[in-house]
DNA sequence: ACGTTACATGGCGAAATGGGCATATAGGAA
DNA sequence: TTCCTATATGCCCATTTCGCCATGTAACGT
């Protein structure tokens, strides 16, 4: 049981792990980008508004996660979207936060 | 298009908020095991297997997240899960960790 | 060769997070 | 009242995250 308990435990981590890099504005902001389509990191720094190398850590981040993969041309990389069911996370997100602006608007009234 | 950029910004933090939530190991097993039925917060402490007030800290996040709700019974406190589509990220967290799995296994093979 | 461009990485400080201990609060029992 | 139990909160410390700056690296043009 306590081996079961362990194992347990790194499911929970491992997902947590994907969790994680899903935690972050900007890094949503670039998925939500890369869904329609790939870009390079220097389109992503201009629609982040952040440093090129605080992209390139966040980028770095989601693959790291397996979210993203990237593909090298010539002095440019491009980052696309690897999973695809990514759209089941928005959904999901946006439900939640529908019912957390009723409940709250509820709260008021 | 300042103001857009702003709303946008708001969205994307909204939803690395609820992201954020879901971003730990121990919050994680909670919910699962809210999933179940609710709980009361020695039963989740036991589970855990952390500090009474961690826990405590653990499931004011997820409450504040507007993940699960909470009902005083006496001295007790019991949560439960407030929304319903957690299967699916659980779906889409899966998903990527069997990809990851794949990936790095034809990277080895 | 040199310079430029695109990207990645190291380092550093600031801020957020996490965890346990101690304490506060509050309900129930005696 | 006093004690005990269940939970929440404050405090402190360790760790992590985040962002920028500076630098490294690599491809391309001249």
């Amino acid at each position: 049981m306590k081996a079961r308990n362990l194992q347990s435990r790194k499911r929970y981590a491992a997902r947590a792990a994907i969790a994680k890099a899903l935690a972050h504005p900007s890094r949503l902001m670039i998925l939500d980008a890369l869904e329609a389509g790939e870009r390079c990191v220097c389109e992503l720094t201009d629609l982040v508004g952040a440093d090129q190398s605080t992209v390139s850590k966040h980028l770095a981040v989601l693959k790291q996660a397996g979210l993203v993969a990237d593909r090298k041309e010539g002095v440019m990389s491009f980052y696309r979207v690897k999973v695809c069911c990514l759209a089941g996370f928005w959904k999901c997100i946006e439900t939640v936060l529908t019912e957390n602006l009723k409940a709250h608007q509820e709260a008021l009234g």
